[in-house]
DNA sequence: CCAGACGTTGTT
DNA sequence: GTCTGG
DNA sequence: CCAGACGTTGTT
DNA sequence: GTCTGG
């Protein structure tokens, strides 16, 4: 769950809120899927303070030979989140938040499958909570794989280099940021439609989120619960263009309506 | 997440 | 890198 | 020990 | 069914 979401807000303005640095600008866009490079809150701790800037949506852990994997790493569940090694090192030392202003949801027991936009009541954009990783470009290594592989007789798997994700080439030796988003369970306004919903971290813990310090596994889980449902807000997306009628609103329900 | 492709040969 | 399955 | 996976969602 | 591209 959580597979598709906006971000409306200007860059400036989010930077604004989350108190960040703007590292790099970008874009509102209004369908954001997997594999694009969506805007994230993390500590820089060099210089200590936050940046907003821009990571690859699908997490690709470090040790990862091939980036395909990043497209099963969208999300990482709460209750696992400590213990899989593909998150496990990102949960206790690289912890960001990710932004969005409101995110689509399918619901399946109709047909055809309704989408719905969930987003705030006060239509303000809010923080997810999201994992990132450095992965580095190793195609030296993986040649050798494939020579291995063809000598035992395997079927090697193909790497094309250089590799492009998220509309930009990486080259042998670069490095992508890569981020995963944590859900959980549904609260009551979710549930009508859904069985995941991802974890919204309320304003007043993003300090201890993303504090790179702050290893008690403990206290990190009990900010991954469902978020407050009555600060929340839930419509069909054939609702929302005619209770919101902005353009920008317009525009996003069009482009679902097209690609569902 | 969803939408859309998914294949080869030879000829233009 | 680290865990699981054999 | 080595080899192989490492993930989520939803759907069957 | 399963993979890729967005």
């Amino acid at each position: 769950m959580c597979g598709r979401y906006t971000v409306k807000t200007k860059d400036k303005k989010l930077a604004a809120q989350f108190q960040a640095s703007l590292l790099e600008s970008f874009d509102n866009h209004f369908n954001i899927a997997p594999t694009f490079r969506v805007p994230v809150v993390l500590m820089d701790t060099e210089k200590n303070e936050r940046v907003l800037k821009r990571d690859y949506w699908g997490l690709v852990p470090y040790w990862a030979k091939n980036p395909k994997i990043a497209y099963q790493t969208t999300n990482a569940r709460a209750d696992t989140v400590s213990e899989k090694p593909s998150f496990k090192r990102a949960f206790k030392k690289t912890r960001c938040l990710i932004i969005m202003d409101g995110f689509f949801e399918w619901e399946r027991s109709v047909t055809p499958k309704q989408p719905y936009y969930i987003s705030m009541k006060d239509e303000q954009p809010f923080a997810c909570a999201g994992l990132y990783e450095t992965w580095k470009v190793r195609w030296e290594e993986d040649k050798r794989d494939i020579e291995k592989a063809e000598k035992t007789g395997k079927k090697p798997k193909a790497v094309k280099w250089p590799i492009n994700l998220g509309g930009k080439n990486y080259n042998e030796g670069e490095e992508l940021e890569s981020c995963s988003i944590i859900t959980t369970e549904p609260n009551p306004l979710m549930a009508k439609i859904h069985d995941r919903m991802p974890v919204i971290i309320d304003p007043k813990n993003y300090e201890v989120w993303l504090d790179p310090k702050m290893h008690d596994e403990g206290v990190l889980k009990t900010l991954l619960k469902p978020y407050t449902d009555t600060k929340m807000q839930c419509w069909p997306v054939s609702q929302v263009v005619n209770k919101v009628g902005d353009d920008d609103t317009e525009n996003c329900i069009k482009e679902v309506k097209v690609q569902s």
